[in-house]
DNA sequence: CTAGTAACCTATCAGTGATAGGATGGCGTA
DNA sequence: TACGCCATCCTATCACTGATAGGTTACTAG
């Protein structure tokens, strides 16, 4: 657990024999593009987003490094690439639950527990999104652009706001509200990324435990 | 917000001309020890964790980078040491809620408004335990000494335990009920800590929103 | 007064993200 | 078919990082 990165358990420093440079050569920009997003992602997953080096992503994509920053400015931008992608699956995600002709209760579960499965199954993209450290003392207000997950965190506090407006949800501060609901399910997730050594038990069961909890604390009483 | 480090706004290279190094020389291993953390503390906290250097607490204590090693095997050893001495506070902040003669209602409010307090003063501290990119796919066992929050946390399920026990908290798994407990007041924090530039509002007004609803869902309904 | 040793130093390492500037290959146009 | 453009890609290199090797210095026990 290095704050920086891993020994990072060598990977080849020359593309394997098996894929000749010259096979993938010269893509066209989008395709290279989506071609180290997805490596990225991969390594992401496996080595942790601050152990995996903008080498090993070139050299698993068989380009060379400073060639990444043809398609990103900086390592940065790749990370945000790559959520702001995940994240896209999210917001219709949430789209389709929100126009999905099912009862209130089932819509504000269904997006709760697509909420969840979204963060462990993106988790990369997810650490990216809301787990990262951010800027400390910066004096630049937010930018709601620069950070893909708050795209889908709007769409998700809108249909919150309408499910309040439906009296399914508690009333009080939708703002309130849906941030409290945010932390709810971001701390079940954050928890489960950022410590899967932790002995957690059955989790499964302990996702639908804090989930019955969460249905129970914010719906409406009556 | 860059992913490894933020340009660090130059700290001074050499130490300045008011603080000479001679007159700090030779410190005792323990004291010297202390003197670091103070100076990680306040430097992980202006700088972030990835964003302060081996170089920049050196220089801030007045001794050279190498040294520092002489009392931390790594930088990550450093970080763990100085997340140990935060979580020895809130461990004994829980000690004190537990032993103290108020109602069991009572108890638990204080634990819980203790336990976010704390994350957010000691941001640094909490992040290292809490937040910080773990091991991937690491082969070996969780070790819970390694993490010194987590002793923090074993109080914490204890006091949940005693509180089921004598009734106050709705019934089920000790072991979700502590978890989902944790992970209601974890998500809160971490987005606090992750996320400070978002348009929160008022966060205090949303902190009480939060313990309320919290309160309200794993205290026994009877 | 003299070891012995803890504390500290300079010099250096491999690896990192990022930049500068040159080579190359494929495609639209003449 | 031949030309020339330029996106794509490369090698070489930068400043900086965490970490190590090995020598120097000042306090202290005998």
């Amino acid at each position: 657990m290095t704050i920086y990165r891993k020994k990072s358990a060598q990977l080849p420093t020359s593309a394997p024999a098996d894929a000749p440079r010259a096979a993938v050569h010269r893509l066209k920009g989008a395709d290279r593009r989506e071609d180290i997003l997805n490596h990225a992602s991969r390594l992401f997953l496996t080595y942790g987003i601050a152990g995996t080096s903008t080498r090993m992503i070139a050299n698993a994509v068989g380009i060379s490094q400073p060639s990444l920053y043809a398609h990103f400015a900086t390592k940065e931008a790749l990370a945000n690439a790559l959520s702001a992608r995940a994240f896209s699956s999210l917001e219709s995600l949430i789209g389709r639950i929100r126009s999905a002709d099912i009862p209130a209760p089932a819509r504000f579960e269904a997006m709760i527990r697509g909420y969840i499965g979204f963060a462990l199954d993106q988790g990369a993209a997810y650490r990216i999104a809301f787990m990262l450290e951010g800027p400390m003392h910066e004096v630049e207000a937010f930018n709601p652009d620069i950070l893909p997950g708050m795209q889908a965190f709007a769409s998700f506090r809108d249909e919150v706001a309408l499910l309040q407006l439906e009296g399914h949800l508690r009333e009080g501060s939708t703002d309130h509200l849906a941030q409290s609901l945010w932390a709810s399910m971001h701390g079940l997730c954050a928890l489960l990324l950022a410590r899967p050594d932790f002995p957690w038990g059955d989790v499964e069961a302990m996702i639908d435990f804090h989930v019955e909890i969460i249905l129970a604390a914010y719906q409406n009483k009556a």
